[in-house]
RNA sequence: GCGCCUCUAGCUCAAUUUGGCAGAGCAACGGACUCUUAAUCCGCAGGUUCUGGGUUCGAGUCCCAGGGGGCGUACCA
């Protein structure tokens, strides 16, 4: 911990003036028998009245409290679930102090698995030690917290009164662990690449910059993890992936936060169809597994993940949808003609590509809910993939669209050094022309590249937004445990 | 960035067509109660109405500036 933290810290200075002899008089620590839900699981069917032979010590926090005299109720949680405590003044040591327990406490009980007359099954509390005092009054049991500030700013607060959030959580988890075991049994090797980096690449992105001192040197945090994992393939781990936090300088919206976790594989001999089929089994699977079912419902709305998905290219939705009959073989002219006449508003450097995707972007993807699979993206706005093996100007890229989001982005990689280096000195110049986002001329992935890169697929999916997808929740703040806020000026 | 909305007790919310003593429930505090389930009942206390200016006899309310948050939009996953 923090053992060179400097002024020992007083008093907080808007601490409610009862609590004046702080944490530090409780035990260190306390041998707990059974979680809560190991008690309901057991024990689910007791009969109301019923006393049994079985002792258990439980720990968590005091939620509700109810005095009935010389009888008192009280609902223990702790991360397992909820389970009644029963004491009574015959039975309780320090019945009292028992009764004068802040909601928020936390509490060691000791004490007979029993049901209550109305049956509800309890712990009686035959011994009982306090283990931290809530100094601070807990949220309306009832209401508990609304102001979207708070719960963000002080999750701590929010998970104990929020089962959405508790539950959002436990299920994020349950994906991670899923993806990462459906990727190692299929071979793929789980891999840190570094956070920090002197070219930042591998997105179209702003990035972070800091500075190390002993190097005197600025480095970016990583705008994505994508070319220092194909260097490892041309290193010969044929199946990589790494999950792992990115970040972006961008803007905050319900969908974006700066920091967010991102999964990226590649594949070793394997193109961008083979990459289809991995991520629609991934996502089912992990579906099935968390939802138990690969229907889910989001935002009201149901969304069938089973495979296979659709495969569409970006010219077919967009017919679909506009009905305009565009392709790259559409004179310049007359794709900036329809921009105009879709409200789409274009810049005079930008290419039949840019175009083309802008028409997808803004006229066609809002209308997708998917699962689809929108193949064939122009080359011109694909830097890093490999060109189309049979229609010229596009790339074999594909964006997977789930529940009307975007929810990965896939390549066959582009593997020739001679064509990465005009791409990405064309992306240098627009990055001389203004652009913040293009790429750099990255040398030494050039160099890997030149020293052989197989043929590879790649894969990169925001988790946070399957966490969304998975739970059900409509913003990326609900799927982040601290979301990215303005530091408080109070604070 | 920009636009709209919002901020009242620890929490959840009230406070009449620009304005007239800032309230309730829960939590807390004191008390009653041996089967409660948001326990109930009696009592008591609780406020820089986000901050700073302004208008007015008088501002939670109207105006200006600032701060936090939400939504939309732009950028993006």
């Amino acid at each position: 911990m923090n053992d060179d933290a400097s002024p020992a810290p007083g008093p907080e200075p808007d601490a409610p003036a009862k609590v004046t002899s702080g944490q530090d008089d409780v035990p260190y620590r306390f041998e707990r028998s059974h979680a809560v839900g190991d008690i309901t699981e057991a024990f689910g069917g007791l009969e109301a009245g019923v006393e049994t032979d079985t002792t258990v010590s439980v720990a968590g926090r005091l939620m509700l409290r109810r005095d009935q005299g010389r009888l008192a109720f009280g609902t223990l949680q702790d991360a397992s679930g909820r389970i009644q405590l029963f004491a009574t003044a015959a039975s309780t040591p320090g019945f009292e102090q028992f009764t004068a327990l802040s909601i928020g406490d936390w509490l060691g009980v000791r004490g007979a698995v029993m049901a209550t007359r109305r049956g509800e099954l309890s712990v009686r509390v035959d011994e009982w030690v306090l283990l931290a005092r809530a100094g601070r009054p807990f949220p309306d049991k009832w209401h508990g917290l609304t102001d979207p500030d708070t719960r963000y700013r002080q999750r701590y607060v929010d998970l104990w009164v929020s089962d959405d959030a508790r539950d959002a959580f436990a299920r994020r988890s349950q994906i991670l662990t899923g993806l990462r075991r459906r990727l190692d049994e299929q071979g793929f090797v789980e891999v840190e690449t570094p956070m920090l980096h002197p070219i930042p690449g591998g997105a179209a992105a702003r990035p972070f910059v800091t500075h190390h001192e002993a190097l005197h040197a600025d480095l970016y945090l990583r705008v994505a993890p994508e070319l220092y994992l194909k260097r490892l393939v041309v290193g010969g781990m044929e199946r990589v992936y790494e999950i792992g936090r990115v970040f972006r300088n961008e803007g905050i919206s319900t969908r974006h936060n700066p920091e967010f976790t991102m999964l990226e594989l590649y594949w070793a001999y394997a193109d961008h169809t083979d990459i289809m089929e991995l991520t629609e089994n991934l996502v089912a699977g992990v579906a099935a597994e968390v939802c138990g079912s690969t229907a889910v419902v989001y935002d009201g709305r149901e969304v069938d993940l089973a495979p296979p998905w659709r495969r569409a290219t970006m010219d077919e939705v967009i017919a679909e949808h506009t009905g305009a009959e565009v392709s790259l073989d559409t004179p310049r002219p007359e794709l900036a003609a329809r921009c105009d006449s879709l409200g789409i508003a274009t810049e005079e450097g930008w290419g039949a590509g840019k175009l083309l995707l802008e028409i997808y972007e803004k006229a066609a993807e809002p209308h997708l809910w998917g699962p689809v699979f929108v193949t064939d993206y122009p080359a011109e706005v694909s830097p890093l993939s490999r060109r189309h093996r049979s229609r010229p100007g596009y790339a074999e890229r594909f964006e997977g669209i789930v529940a009307g989001r975007e929810l990965c982005n896939a390549f066959t990689e582009l593997v020739d050094p001679v064509e990465q280096r005009s791409r990405f000195e064309a992306q240098a110049a627009l990055r001389a022309a203004g652009d913040e986002e293009a790429m750099l001329v990255d040398e030494d992935y050039l160099r890997a590249l030149d020293y052989g890169l197989p043929p590879t697929g790649g894969l990169g999916i925001g988790v946070d937004r399957l966490v969304m997808l998975l739970t059900d929740t409509q913003a990326i703040r609900d799927a982040v445990l601290f979301p990215t806020l303005r530091p408080d000026p109070s604070a």
